[in-house]
DNA sequence: TATATTCGGATATCGAGC
DNA sequence: GCTCGATATCCGAATATA
């Protein structure tokens, strides 16, 4: 199934319904009372302070039958905000396994939503669109011997989420218009934190995160990896040109420069004569090639790409982390590409450690090449068990073998497809671990990075658009530890 | 307006191993 | 001669900032 068109046809169609619901859940017609209790904007007809939840939804469009299912099944006091994602979690369960008909899909559309394209939609998608703007200089909600104002680490969470299960959601920074509101929206109007990894090591890596977790005490790994390229390849100081002013190595990605690219730099700089310094336009051809391929210098007018040890390093991966088991060069490339910086996302996780001094329960889906495990193992996080979720092979192997070189007293499950991660298996795994601490992962990218040239096309991209499954799953824990 | 950056994909080619 | 993996080269645009 994996791949196949009717699959992906049957997920996008999944995707377009989710996006309309929960962009329209998101103009929150609906307003929070001095009780905390939810009630309807503009409308006082149909308060839920009254007890009259089930008018309500029955109003907003929802199908009786869900309605008394859903109350039933949170409780009567529940408030309506979390009965109404009770429900929208079991849609999407069930939208996993039945693509709902487009008739479905206009009938929810015009009765449910009819009413809300109104001015307050259109200022609320304009205050997310602000709400997502990512900032000049990418230092999130801090990092270390930058100050930052306390109003930006003060943020406020919606209540509903504060507390476990943590979550922690990554992906690209820089991704085409609207795509961080989109995905702000579902994950509960949190706002993104946008951060480049330049700050913890010496490479670029624009990226956002939405998480819950707290923002106070935070600290870094030890011991801190070199953050200048100079300071990472010293053997290469000799060969570096004084107009190579590079300080940072740009984002590391899954493509990397060939050897007759770097031979034709090397024959380019020799035209100019030996000991002379090459014309500004070579320098100016060298210097492009050089940002665009992420070179370095490794002898007399010699560059070359970084190779996969290297690579591992500056991504803050144990070394030989993905050597050996009978993985290529090239693949090793392309799963380090697409790997969390370890020392980046440890900041962020570092938190945890004063709130599970026992250890945690991890959910980690799309673990790649297990960033987010090695980083809260690097923090002195105990793992108790952890469910990873990642179609590779691979890189099931790679975070197999890290599992058991580190000597980890855990348990691990590997799972390796998403879909197989139904309410009903989620359920046994609460039941069995007492529930999950922290649901961690950064969805498929390919439609959403810059350097895609066939097919960038957005949230709904056919692997990006794995992002609703990382929003269904996490729907689905929050719903049944809430339960339990 | 000019410049810089970007967790990529499709295809052809090459060579090792059979 | 075939398969298969590794390698090389081609392919711009979206976005932001100066």
């Amino acid at each position: 199934m994996p791949g196949s068109d009717d699959a992906n046809a049957e997920r996008d169609e999944t995707n377009t319904q989710a996006t309309d619901e929960t962009q329209n859940r998101g103009h929150h017609m609906i307003t929070r009372s001095k009780s905390g209790i939810y009630k309807p904007k503009g409308n006082t007809t149909s308060s839920c302070e009254e007890g009259n939840t089930f008018s309500f939804l029955i109003e907003m469009g929802y199908e009786a039958e869900e309605a008394y299912t859903a109350i039933e099944r949170c409780g009567k006091d529940t408030p309506i905000m979390d009965v109404i994602e009770f429900i929208d979690a079991a849609r999407m369960r069930h939208d996993a396994h039945a693509a709902p008909s487009e008739v479905k899909i206009e009938k929810l559309q015009s009765n449910r939503y009819k009413h809300e394209l109104n001015e307050s939609t259109r200022f609320k998608k304009q205050k997310m669109d602000k709400m997502a703007h990512r900032p000049n200089k990418m230092i999130g909600f801090g990092v270390p011997g930058v100050p930052v104002p306390p109003m930006v680490i003060n943020r406020n969470l919606p209540h509903y989420t504060i507390g476990p299960p943590y979550f922690y959601y990554e992906n690209v920074a820089l991704t085409p218009k609207g795509v961080w509101s989109t995905i702000s929206r579902f994950l509960y109007d949190i706002e993104p934190e946008f951060l480049d990894s330049q700050y913890f090591c010496a490479a670029q890596r624009k990226r956002g995160y939405i998480h819950n977790l707290p923002t106070n005490n935070r600290f870094r790994l030890l011991p801190i990896p070199p953050t200048t390229i100079q300071e990472a390849f010293p053997l290469s100081r000799p060969w570096w040109p004084a107009w190579d002013t590079r300080t940072k190595l740009n984002c590391l990605v899954t493509c990397v420069g060939s050897a007759p690219l770097t031979e034709r730099i090397k024959i380019a700089i020799e035209k100019s004569g030996e000991n002379e310094e090459p014309p500004s336009h070579i320098k100016k051809y060298v210097m492009n090639l050089c940002k665009k391929w992420n070179l370095i210098w490794v002898g007399k007018n010699r560059v070359a790409p970084l190779d996969p040890n290297e690579m591992e390093s500056l991504m803050g991966f144990p070394e030989n982390h993905t050597r050996g088991g009978g993985i290529g060069h090239t693949e090793r490339y392309k799963l380090l590409g697409n790997s969390f910086q370890v020392d980046t996302v440890a900041y962020h996780l570092s938190v945890l450690k004063n709130l599970f001094p026992g250890g945690i329960n991890v959910l980690s889906l799309f673990t790649g090449v297990g960033g987010a495990e090695v980083a809260l193992h690097r923090l002195g996080i105990p793992l108790k068990n952890v469910v990873s979720v990642e179609m590779s092979k691979t890189c099931r192997i790679v975070v197999q073998s890290w599992w058991e070189e580190t000597n980890q007293k855990g348990k691990l499950i590997h799972v390796p497809d998403v879909r197989e991660v139904t309410e009903h298996i989620l359920k046994k795994w609460i039941s069995e671990f007492g529930g999950f601490d922290l649901v961690i992962g950064g969805s498929p990218c390919n439609n959403l990075a810059g350097g895609n040239r066939v097919s960038r096309d957005g949230l709904e991209g056919q692997h990006s658009s794995l992002f609703y499954e990382y929003y269904r799953i996490l729907q689905s824990v929050r719903h049944l530890m809430r339960a339990s």
